[in-house]
DNA sequence: CCGAGTTATGGTCGAGGTGACCCCAACTGC
DNA sequence: GCAGTTGGGGTCACCTCGACCATAACTCGG
């Protein structure tokens, strides 16, 4: 097996998810290659000899969406490499789920935004380039799915956050709505999932019972796990 | 970005793991590299242009352990890209979990053979090259994980199958003992987890009544759950 | 200031899943 | 025939869940 049979390029692309408004949005950026002009991708960057394929993943988000390590969850996703996924040259991809709240989302690198995920099911939604298409629902499913088990739902809100906001991200990750007497028993039936903390956030315009506060507890697994309805 | 910054090789290593003895094997090779001398390794394979990852695993698993593409189940793992962990070149991993039949697991390769998952945590327990020591330990809790909520344990099984031995699937790799009642009735309350299908397998030398048989059913995902015990 | 609307929090109740346990069925070996 | 062993079926107490109701605490319009 001679090394000319086996060389190839590894990049790192990451689906970087948030909850604006209510619901699931996706981080997507224009291409730098002209011949991509109309499509969107996910942010990637080439991993280089030197660094690790985490260390690629974190300075994707640095570069391309101007997060620093501690302002986003990020976490391994998946690999793809068939063949021709890149049409230019033979690059295998290391696909990261990235999560973070709302506040600290706010690209700024030019022709990077974030997208309604539903707006990538509808008629009329972007194209994206290479096989980004088949990664983003593989993500958002390694979301809906972490969020069962772990403890995952903090990384989308600052500390502290009321019930209510973390009632929020599970509703739009998951695209349901859920009851909120239920939620609470559950998230506290959960130990070590949240903390409360003292003081109440105030209510919003249309009124309403002030709610506490809480901040991340130091559970990593879901005990017993928040199921998703309807199965 | 150049091109020379980003070049590495990419491979593939495959964790197979069946049930012998009413314990779970791992298989492990010895690697060719004189280098690497008294260690063990997972069965691996370089990635070649021409070839997808999969293809690539499928080959090794063919190569290295003499099962074909239906005699095992076959999923990607997990990446493992630490810059060091190669020390002889930077290569980028990309692990496969395998599943396969007792009965179909005879490797034929020179220096390959099925281990005790429990003799790996022991003390004398060989030394595994490159990052192996940290893949194994994801890979058997891969398949723990996934017996709980697919259907996955009848990979280890050859059709036609008796409860007692699915039983015995899940007694060997998550390492408790699970009563046979419970056990039956979860399973039989799992649509489509299995179908019983005519004749009855004769007892063991010990006597006792004959055990039904049973093929693999439609389902992949299996509700409800069958949760590990002491959570 | 008052009452309607809204949201947070708490409790109840029945359905269904679970583990612990018991009993009977059907085989082997002595 | 009898003891031992294993497969298959059932019971029961406990727990979790969703659906639902009740109360607390606030906003807003009049």
């Amino acid at each position: 097996m001679s090394a000319a049979t086996s060389i190839c390029a590894v990049a790192v692309d990451v689906a970087l998810l948030t909850v604006r408004d209510q619901r699931l949005h996706l981080l997507l950026v224009e291409p730098d290659d002209p011949v991509l002009a109309g499509l969107l991708a996910l942010p990637g960057r080439r991993v280089r000899d030197d660094e690790g394929l985490d260390d690629a993943a974190h300075r994707a988000l640095g570069e391309l969406a101007g997060l620093q390590a501690p302002d986003a969850h990020l976490e391994q996703l998946r690999t793809y490499g068939e063949v021709s996924r890149d049409p230019r040259a033979r690059v295998v991809s290391v696909a990261y789920l990235a999560l973070t709240p709302t506040a600290r989302a706010a690209p700024t690198h030019p022709g990077a935004g974030f997208l309604d995920v539903a707006a990538l099911d509808a008629p009329g939604a972007p194209r994206l380039a290479y096989d980004h298409g088949r990664i983003v629902p593989d993500a958002i499913e390694r979301a809906r799915a972490k969020l069962e088990y772990t403890a995952l739902a903090t990384a989308f809100v600052t500390e502290p956050f009321t019930l209510a906001e973390l009632r929020g991200v599970y509703e739009a990750v998951w695209g349901v709505a859920l009851d909120p007497a239920n939620f609470r028993r559950k998230v506290m039936g959960a130990a070590g999932f949240v903390l409360p903390v003292s003081g109440t956030a105030p209510p919003g315009r249309g009124g309403g019972r002030p709610a506490r506060r809480y901040r991340r507890g130091p559970a990593q697994r879901l005990h017993p796990p928040m199921l998703r309805p309807e199965r």
